[in-house]
DNA sequence: AAATATACTAAACACTGTTCATAAAAATCA
DNA sequence: TGATTTTTATGAACAGTGTTTAGTATATTT
């Protein structure tokens, strides 16, 4: 039965040049601008094909939802390195800022955007974005071990810093800053002061 | 010219009407599924006439869009007969966050959407969203003159807190918390936990 | 070679925001 | 009053969206 195996790598193959198709024109121009007819033009495919391998377009931004959670969990990688703690907590968060600084498009997705989740997130309690929290779980729990930062549920805290670093970001990048008084010149400056004066404040 | 003036009101009059239907759909079921032909339907009217009446349905949500930041605004308001500055920063975050929770869609149209701003939000500098945080920088400039609060940068320190804030509420309204492992029980009760955990940071 | 299963697509459905020529109504002028 | 101009309203269309379905080629199996 080779040939019914050729038959299924041929589907996946399809099913990534629809992805990367997708993902090429998703970091082009956004999720909204990306239209099912705009990957079928590029894959040279009729529209109704895509449907034929993903049930619907969320299913589709999904994929590329996951890819972004790995690409954000490459990058906190070589924070591992990090010995001290509370050092690599202030990295945690430079880097999750950086990240969505870098990748405006996947941060939207990932953290903002309504669309791509409904049930699908639900399906896989253990996803990419709960590793992520995990890492953020455990460098708080080290930090509270070595008693480097103030007392208290180490829920809440990561909670609290999670929270920090997403308004930060979203706010920047649906540009609420520049709407108010602030930021309008050094755009990305006044968010590396706050985050250090945030951590000032969890080390006191 | 009397019959001028009373052609300007009923001009306004039925602006008022489309903009009373469009908020009340808006609650009802949010910005994308309120379509300029529902409120054309709700009204009774063609979905050409709410273009002579309004450029484009952007502008429409920019007013309604005020009227949230007119609520924000009528909430803060007993705020200022709290004495003690840290408290009232404190209450300032409890009523920024229980306005975001009562009205989610309000808040997703003034701080998370990316609609309805775009050259309209830079026409008017001194618009309703500067006045709140106004409100906040005032508070926390009162907090560092009291020595309330960790000294720093008072345009820091007010970006911080707003960011802390608003990033609780938008990745509970974006259910973010729910996809993670946390809040899935006790879904308000981390918020407000975070937020005393937050403030206590900032008081130390 | 005939029957079956697979892969694909043109066309349509029900929407969306927006524009424009045309028709109806109201106000002004002769 | 009747004719003219201005204001107001709309049907129909444009260009786009996600999605479904019926029908057509192609490839595999019998």
């Amino acid at each position: 039965m080779a040939i019914k195996d050729r038959k299924e790598r041929d589907k996946l193959d399809r099913q990534k040049l629809i992805i990367a198709s997708a993902t090429k024109l998703f970091l082009e121009q956004g999720y909204d601008k990306t239209s099912i007819r705009n990957i079928a033009d590029d894959i040279e495919y009729s529209p109704a094909t895509i449907y034929l391998y993903f049930k619907e377009k969320d299913e589709i931004f999904f994929i590329i939802h996951e890819q972004g959670f790995a690409l954000l969990h490459q990058e906190f990688q070589p924070l591992l390195e990090i010995a001290n703690s509370l050092e690599r907590l202030h990295a945690l968060g430079s880097t999750y800022i950086n990240f969505a600084l870098n990748n405006p498009d996947y941060y939207d997705l990932m953290f903002i955007m309504r669309a791509p989740l409904g049930q699908i997130a639900c399906h896989d309690k253990w996803d990419a974005g709960d590793h992520a929290f995990q890492f953020l779980l455990n460098t708080v729990q080290e930090c509270l071990d070595q008693k480097l930062i103030v007392p208290g549920d180490v829920n809440v805290i990561a909670v609290t810093v999670w929270s920090f670093a997403h308004g930060l970001v979203s706010l920047h990048i649906r540009e609420r800053f520049k709407s108010m008084g602030i930021g309008s010149d050094s755009d990305g400056e006044i968010l590396k002061h706050a985050m250090n004066y945030f951590i000032k404040n969890l080390a006191h």
